[in-house]
DNA sequence: CGTGTAAGGAATTCTGACACG
DNA sequence: CGTGTAAGGAATTCTGACACG
């Protein structure tokens, strides 16, 4: 057991400053598209707000996006979907493991 | 051209507060270690110590080998054996290619 | 040697608000 | 709507030093 990890990319370890070198966005900007809901870093005890690499990559899509003029309410929609796309995904994964499982202990069951 | 990135673990962006956290070290210790050359991290512009997933790691061993009371100048060989490892499974691979490389341009060669 | 701690200062981050467009 | 900015305060980090063992 104990995996050593591999979901670096996912710990909300960063805190802001460091984002806003990383992304080229402002302090401001960054806590707006939080207020958005575009994002959602995590916070500490004391309220500091603490973003994963996967966030910083989702800022550069933002910024992208504004940059084109998309707002932000649309941009929502869009990281919604993605999100979808990958639920799926890990959904396919899981999919082939049921049904290995179920493979393995099926049994004649009624439609009740 | 431009790999996204995969080498999150090694980028130096986590603060000194964060990784006490995380490492359970105090941030005494955490700089002590520095002092003792068994981390490296790197320093913005103002002074600030920043952090890689990988220096937390080291952390972590070092915070082992400490438990079993060995001293921080064995932790430091133990570190820079560990590091030559790397190196030559780095060359394990630069190797290959280099094989390759040559076996495309190979042309005699006087011993000079 | 390795770590704790108090000290003073500088840099960081936080929130709520007013501003502009 | 998206972003800038000044404001006041709280939390973070830094360094050098004294302490203990």
């Amino acid at each position: 057991m104990s995996q050593p990890d591999l979901s670096y990319k996912d710990k909300k370890v960063i805190s802001i400053g460091t984002v806003s070198e990383l992304t080229g966005l402002t302090l401001r900007q960054i806590r707006y598209y939080e207020e958005r809901k575009l994002i959602a870093p995590y916070r500490n005890e004391s309220g500091t707000r603490k973003y994963s690499f996967t966030d910083i990559e989702t800022l550069m899509d933002i910024a992208d996006k504004r940059e084109d003029g998309v707002q932000t309410t649309e941009i929502l929609k869009e990281l919604r979907l993605k999100e979808k796309k990958r639920e799926s995904e890990m959904d396919v994964k899981k999919k082939m493991l049921q049904g290995q499982l179920n493979a393995q202990f099926k049994q004649g069951r009624g439609r009740s």
